[in-house]
DNA sequence: TTGAAAGCGCTACCAG
DNA sequence: CTGGTAGCGCTTTCAA
């Protein structure tokens, strides 16, 4: 089923059916009504593949996650989707699952579909894969935590504000042995995250003391961290989670042996999804805008296509406390 | 960058490069060698589309989801993702939002990008859509509660099946008022699956009475069901809830009003994501094994692609009563 | 307002 | 073992 079939059956050339189909409007009406019949009744769906080859550019974004299955990134994942949908742009996403191998394959993935823009959404990036990225003329943005090289755009967000924020509060409700339960984002040796933790507790008060442990991004990688640090001698009196849906693994664990949150011990969590309010206690967490954070993405894309020598932009976004529940004095 | 930049710097034809880049070994191993450093020199990435259209055959499987945010849907699409990247395929995703228009557009979609298959894994389908689907020769398999008809290939799980495995523990356990909370499945008029909620408690006992709710598939929507439910003179001993998701919400709204689970209120799920059993208290669910449905997706549509004329297959997977804390005595 | 035809980048077939 | 070349289905000039 292909357009010289529907422009057979309609009478007229290839030609004629393309401009109906896109829209162009210099056709008859009454050759346009008898196209599109013609295309209903034979349930005609075009070629897309033919289409972007012809047409030399793709109506797709490319996005690439660390781990979908953390609400973070789908959120940001969605609202994308919902802003491209809006500009008729389509979105493909993809997942590295944290791992630097699967990230060259990603990048490798989006080239290979001559994506119109992608979202880079990962701890890290190899500066390899992103000048990849600018031979391919790929206009990409890029969020995360690393160092902004020349990377095209990007979305910043002060992870290390945040956190200070989060420390400081624990500490102005007395908290003075603080443990990081944070995840292998294996692209950085040391993470940048838990660096910004370090510091935090450092910077209010030299009599703190902290302890740090890792595990995967995931509910049973939170409830492993909590297990962790509870058997490691340390004993806490407040837990800082690297994102909220570790902290939901950390709470159930901290459930489990029954500590009580926050009588026992502080939660925190890192991102504000939506389950953060719906735990037990409800999380005291750092809002980051992430439905904002998708849609300014596709923005920046989709603006950057008919100007591809704009300069490299840089948009920081700041983190808010929002203090529920999870945490209490010490 | 295409195929030819990468024939003329190796010095040789289109025809060898394509050769030595598929793996079609024929070629001699120097002038392979030589075809390889120049596309690594030149990071040369295939034209994905050009390929699929000179083939003739795409190396990308679609799937179809009502709602990605419920991490019922993305379980499958990672099992299925896993498993299509075991044998060579790519996956592209699409959500409804329960919206059959929607659908009607994801369909499209799919058969636009010429998918060497499909899952489609949402509640109703509409007929039409499904012959399209034929007529384009794209095998597809569903996985859902409708009719059979004339699907391609049907994964079902026995929904019913699994209501009553609720209803009767429930019951066995004295409970005798049932509320349910569902969700809209815009595409059904009346929910296959509160109808089956309703037949389990007639069947039980006579003497017990039901009231139904529907809101949303979301936490928040888990939430609204909730407090309807309570709002509604309607006083239950037990909530069973269409899904996991939504249980989480309910349990929410039930501990904010200081409702305890279960002394006051038994609540049950559906689904047995992980989340449920990381919820205060863990949930009592019926499992569906997500992993296998996603793996199992791919199978038959792999599989299928050799020999095109197979007859339609059913496989109906039993679920499982998974009795965990939010159920007890009435 | 419409048609003819030249590609887009790649695969696959036919020769050599 | 390698090259030439005819498409794949569509968009887009260029003419008419």
């Amino acid at each position: 089923m292909n357009l010289e079939e529907v422009a057979r059956r309609a009478g007229v050339s290839t030609a004629t059916v393309s401009r109906v189909l896109n829209g162009i409007d210099v056709v008859r009406t009454a050759t346009k009504e008898r196209v599109l019949r013609a295309a209903a009744d034979l349930e005609y769906h075009p070629n897309l593949h033919a289409r972007t080859l012809a047409g030399g550019k793709s109506r797709t974004i490319g996005m690439i996650a660390s781990n979908i299955e953390n609400p973070f990134f789908l959120d940001i994942y969605m609202a994308l989707e919902d802003s491209a949908h809006a500009r008729g742009y389509e979105v493909v996403i993809a997942n590295t699952g944290y791992d630097s191998h699967q990230l060259a394959r990603c990048v490798s993935l989006m080239i290979g579909r001559r994506v119109a823009g992608l979202a880079v959404v990962v701890s890290e990036m190899d500066q390899s894969l992103i000048s990849q990225l600018k031979r391919a003329g790929i206009p990409a943005v890029f969020y995360d935590v690393g160092p902004v090289e020349d990377r095209l755009f990007n979305i910043r967000v002060d992870y290390r504000h945040g956190i200070q924020a989060v420390v400081a509060h624990l500490h102005s409700l007395g908290h003075r042995r603080f443990a990081f339960a944070g995840h292998h984002s294996s692209l950085g040796p040391t993470s940048e995250r838990e660096s910004a933790f370090v510091d935090a507790v450092q910077a209010c008060s030299p009599a703190a003391t902290h302890f740090s442990v890792l595990a995967t991004d995931s509910l049973d990688g939170g409830r492993r961290a909590a297990s962790d640090i509870l058997s490691s001698g340390f004993s806490p009196t407040a837990i800082v989670c690297v994102n909220d849906f570790m902290a939901a693994g950390v709470l159930r664990e901290l459930n489990r042996r029954g500590i009580r949150v926050p009588a026992d011990i502080s939660v925190t969590g890192f991102d504000n999804i939506q389950l953060s309010e719906y735990l037990t206690p409800p999380l005291t967490t750092v809002h980051i805008p992430r439905a904002r954070i998708g849609k300014l993405a596709l923005e920046i894309l989709v603006q950057t296509l008919p100007r591809p020598e704009s300069p490299p932009v840089e948009t920081v976004i700041e983190p808010e406390l929002l203090i529920r529940e999870s945490t209490g004095r010490a």
